[in-house]
RNA sequence: GCGGGCGUGGCGAAAUUGGUAGACGUGCCAGACUUAGGAUCUGGUGCCGCAAGGCAUGGGGGUUCGAGUCCCUCCGCCCGUACCA
């Protein structure tokens, strides 16, 4: 065939692109502007795999039709720098994080660019560079210097604070910020000293130093954020987490619950995305409700609960073990039984706890407080279903209406009281119902729910007991990392002059702050982060800095802006670049970002647009989901073979020598051939090694084999020669208890592999026959890298079989079955323009005729088509739409410039290297492509002077008639009618009705 | 438990949003060309049936001239989340 070699055209257009900078956006123009942005990646040691680019090739897609369509496009790429990974291996071999992760960027940025993406590479911004982290350093600034004014709802100045307190105190102050604030008039700040007024505006900045109970992981020696913590260990590595008390900066992301909510309903995500994000949130409408203890009625607990309306059926007060008031309610005689039970607690991991929530445990304090309501004396029970973390680590327990309180009760044989007649079996199980009208309920005796609610806010309100409550879920965002690798906090600490250090900040001239070198990336030995070891690090040479490094959301908080202005030294962004890109058209990035980046993003960005840094109170107004690309654990590994038979006996050709797959599948119907299973663990060892495996799995073959009695040497090799080397396995089932199918269940879930196998099993003679699908990650052993599907059929291919997968949103699992045909449509694509002659060399066919209307036909259907499923990000359809053109094509065997041209422009987002060759080969400007205009779709072409109405008969169709477009639909049913065929269906009975749907179809009711 | 999504050939998947179910690709079958085929090309291919025809979008029911699509109900799978008071 006409050879179009794929390497040498694409490395000459990479070359080429990056040469000429082809992808770099034009500065501030009048051209509408588009901004397509991807998450940015970790750069691991691993690489690459073929699940990263799928994103990124979506994103480029779009990227390339919007330039054709005469957008101004912005589509960067960075790196997320900083982070665990490099720091684990630097504590492991002692190399500095900085150098292993430039090596593993220069590998990215090599694999990034071999798939021809359109990035500015100019724009690349890195987490970990000093000029990028003096942003985020500044941002964290920024947030110390601001406080957050319910009254405005919005963050300002800290000097508006100074400025409320000067005036008028506390009085007007209405402000998100710690529980254990005083109230004070402007007479008592004004006499404070600096220090003390200093001391007390830590309480109100957005962010914060506070003792917290964090998520400390002993193995990482750090504490992680809730959402780095899954299951109880630790999401990257998943080591044990459990929880401490530690002098913590915190960020009052809790400030923006509300907007974070609100905002959700601006902005076009998936619906799952946002549930994820509203239920991380959590906001819960209730009462906050005071219970005066017994022997103090001056002394409450302070209870959150959205039923309000039950409070005539509490029976029991449950506190969390951890609660303040915990020891203070023990009595003397229960001492003993509670200080078990908070020692047991203690004991029992994050994990534990949430493994078993079926038993009941908890302890009586020997305590009791009152309802405000009734005055009943209420018990007070110790309990861990209780969390301290949530409301106020205090529950009114009202078992007749909660299944956890009706649990407790029956195990303690406490009352349960029933409070609606509605309620149903409440000896059996609680009922939650809010029908009916209440019994036993005091002052709401007889009222539905919706009048019983308010009337005992009111009254709590009245007697000062309790008031309307909004509770949320979300904690504030603890931001110190006891690790190196990840941006310094621009704090020093300095005694207040009574022993106290308090923490400045360093002056913004003196940014960034950069790591210091240590002698190794360990903790101190007096336990203090790793940057207690550098050497005489000091601000100004005399004060302590802060010791702990920012987490690994700080630098991915804010980068979108960096792009817009990569290299400016006096701010994180020029106002012109932000004011003309605004904020990102498109995100495509994974979903488990979901309550980490995403949230933390919008948060930092609606503090960036309350301080007026930024125009828009939303970074990322369409967002899309990649669903992952999944790969195969290699479990069982199949040698095929075949030639059972001596080869002189046999019909069938001998099957050739391959470790492809495909090929597997291809031979897998071959009568004459055998399965043979190797375990895992047989094969471990020689996982990736040719050479071994051949060995092993020949003598392993000549032992099998030799029981069928048909080898003699000849045949023999021959036989060995022409097995199918070996391959991981895919099994279509699932896994499966610990990763391991019985050989039963095996064979029962692929009766087409394992009828005539054999099956090897391991030394200790079970079978392990599994496989399982799942996501691609280098300890599974099942990645595929991107470069080797390059090399082989071209990154134009690449990027058109990934699109060609399925939908770009669902997970799917990788296989290669039918690249092949991607590599076809490729290859037709380019005999349109050229064929061989009889030299074997390649000649240009394409001709300067006028296009008939049948191929402007073709060409028109595929450039509606192409637009609409961008617009839909419906990518896998619109390859299929480009085979279709091609096919088309050949068949009218047109080579005709104006039809083929347009084709090339429409196919260029999607492979981009074959039609830039093909657009500089039709005579154009080498590289222009991409400053072409999108052809226009003209629908007069697609216009048909007839249609081929199917006709039904009672809803089946029985045949089909051609119609002009304009026949009047009473001429159509009397023809339709007078059909032969539905004659034959009519039997001569008269129809009950006929459907005449023009340009669609003709229903004959009978 | 709760929330979100999904269920269509051997496989990956389409279906103009209520109008010819299975486009496109793979796989399989047959053929052509070949020293050869893991190249290329042609035809066939949802299932049952020799055929006429019948049956088919997880199961059952409904609305409609017409349902993969809308409604009800049951079953199954995936993702997220969880003693959240």
């Amino acid at each position: 065939m006409a050879d179009y070699n794929h390497r040498e055209t694409e490395q000459k257009w990479q070359r080429f692109w990056d040469e000429h900078n082809t992808y770099k956006p034009e500065e501030l123009t009048s051209k509408p502007k588009y901004y397509v942005l991807d998450m940015f990646p970790y750069p691991s040691g691993a690489g690459l795999h073929v699940g990263h680019p799928l994103g990124y090739i979506a994103s480029d897609i779009v990227s390339r039709y919007k330039r054709l369509k005469g957008y101004n496009v912005l589509h960067p790429m960075g790196f997320d720098s900083f982070g665990l990974p490099a720091e684990q291996y630097a504590i492991q071999t002692g190399q500095h994080p900085a150098v292993t992760t430039e090596a593993n960027l220069t590998r990215y940025i090599e694999q990034l660019k071999n798939i021809g993406f359109s990035y500015d590479w100019s724009r690349e911004v890195r987490t970990s560079d000093s000029s990028y982290y003096k942003w985020t350093q500044w941002i964290f600034m920024e947030l110390f210097n601001s406080w957050y004014n319910r009254d405005t709802n919005r963050a300002e100045s800290i000097d508006t604070l100074l400025n409320k307190f000067a005036m008028n105190g506390t009085t007007d102050v209405n402000a998100v910020c710690d529980e254990d604030v005083a109230s004070f008039t402007a007479a008592e700040w004004n006499a404070l000293s600096k220090t003390e007024s200093y001391a007390i505006t830590l309480k109100y900045r957005l962010t914060y130093l506070a003792n917290a109970v964090v998520n400390w992981c002993p193995a990482l020696g750090t504490v992680l954020a809730n959402d780095e913590v899954k299951d109880g260990v630790s999401e990257r590595g998943g080591y044990p987490v459990e929880q401490k008390l530690m002098r913590q900066w915190m960020m009052r992301i809790t400030a923006y619950a509300d907007r974070l909510l609100t905002g959700l309903n601006t902005i076009d995500w998936t619906e799952s995305l946002k549930e994820q994000q509203r239920n991380w949130i959590g906001k819960s409408i209730g009462a906050s409700v005071k219970f005066p203890l017994a022997t103090d009625n001056n002394q409450f607990i302070d209870v959150f609960t959205t039923r309000v309306d039950t409070i005539y059926g509490v029976t029991f007060m449950v506190l969390a073990p951890e609660h303040e008031l915990a020891v203070q309610l023990t009595t003397p005689e229960q001492k003993e039984a509670v200080q078990a039970y908070v020692n047991a607690a203690k004991l029992r991991s994050e994990r534990d706890r949430m493994a078993d929530t079926k038993a009941v445990s908890g302890v009586f304090t020997g305590s009791y407080c009152l309802n405000p309501l009734n005055g009943e004396r209420v018990p007070i029970f110790l309990a861990d279903y209780v969390l301290a973390g949530y409301g106020t680590g205090a529950v009114m327990a009202v078992p007749s209406g909660d299944q956890r309180d009706w649990n407790f009760a029956k195990h303690f044989d406490l009352p349960i009281i029933p409070i609606l007649d509605a309620q149903k079996d409440i000896d059996q199980q609680a009922d939650n119902t809010k029908e009916g009208r209440y019994i036993n309920s005091g002052i709401i005796n007889g009222m539905t729910y919706q009048q019983a609610t308010p009337a005992l806010i009111s009254w709590l309100e009245d007697g000062k007991l309790g008031q309307g409550k909004i509770n949320f879920r979300m904690r504030d965002a603890v931001f110190s990392r006891q690790r190196y690798w990840g941006e310094p906090v621009p704090v020093y600490f300095k005694d207040s002059g009574n022993g106290q250090l308090l923490p400045y900040l360093i002056d913004e001239s003196d940014l960034p702050l950069e790591l210091p070198t240590v002698d190794k990336y360990l903790p101190t030995e007096t336990g203090e982060p790793p940057l207690g070891r550098a050497e005489g690090w000091k601000y100004k040479g005399d004060f302590d800095y802060e010791l702990s490094t920012m987490p690994g959301w700080a630098g991915s908080s804010w980068y979108w802006y960096r792009y817009m202005d990569p290299n400016n030294e006096g701010v994180f962004a020029s106002k012109e670049a932000i004011d003309y890109w605004q904020n990102v058209d498109l995100y495509i990035g994974g979903t488990e970002h979901a309550t980490g980046h995403l949230l933390y993003s919008r948060f930092w960005n609606k503090f960036l647009y309350d301080r007026q840094y930024v125009p828009q109170d939303e970074p990322f107004k369409k967002l899309i989901n990649q669903g992952m690309i999944q790969g195969r654990s290699n479990f069982v590994y199949r040698v095929k073979t075949t030639l059972i038979k001596p080869f002189e006996q046999s019909q069938y050709p001998p099957l050739p020598v391959s470790s492809n797959e495909d090929d597997l599948d291809m031979i897998s119907g071959h009568p004459e051939s055998i399965s043979v299973f190797f375990s895992k663990n047989v094969i471990d060892g020689i996982e990736n090694d040719n050479a071994e495996m051949i060995d092993y799995a020949q003598k392993t073959l000549n032992n099998i084999l030799s029981k069928y009695e048909r080898i003699d040497g000849r045949r023999h090799n021959l036989l060995i020669r022409r097995f199918l080397l070996y391959t991981p396995l895919h099994v279509d089932v699932n896994i499966v208890e610990n990763d391991i199918l019985g050989l039963d269940t095996f064979k029962k879930s692929r009766p087409d592999l394992t009828e005539n196998a054999e099956f090897i099993p391991e030394p200790d003679g079970r079978y392990i026959v599994g496989a399982e699908v799942e996501k691609m990650s280098k300890s599974k052993f099942n990645v595929v890298n991107p470069d080797d599907i390059v090399e082989r059929y071209g990154a134009d291919v690449l990027r058109l079989y990934e699109m060609f997968l399925g939908p770009l949103e669902q997970a799917k699992p990788w296989n290669t079955n039918g690249i092949d045909g991607v590599y076809r449509f490729i290859r037709k694509f380019w005999r349109l323009f050229y064929k061989d002659n009889a030299t074997g060399k390649s000649q240009w066919i394409v001709t300067d005729e006028q296009p008939t209307p049948a191929e402007l036909k073709v060409l028109h259907k595929a450039i509606q088509k192409t637009e609409s499923d961008i617009d839909a990000y419906s990518f896998n359809t619109s390859v299929s739409s480009f085979m279709i053109c091609v096919n088309e094509l050949s068949t009218l065997n047109c080579h005709k410039r104006a039809v083929l041209q347009d084709l090339v422009l429409i196919l260029s987002p999607y492979a981009p290297h074959i039609t830039e060759e093909l657009w500089a080969a039709l005579g154009h400007e080498p590289g222009s492509l991409s400053k072409a205009e999108f052809p226009v779709f003209n629908p007069a072409y697609l216009v048909e002077d007839a249609f081929e109405y199917p006709i039904q008969i009672n809803g089946k169709v029985r045949t089909t008639i051609s119609f002009a477009i304009d026949r009047a639909a009473t001429d159509i049913e009397r023809e339709v009618l007078a059909d032969e065929v539905v004659q034959k269906w009519l039997e001569g009975k008269t129809p009950k009705k006929v459907v005449v749907v023009p340009k669609r179809i003709v229903n004959v009711v009978i």
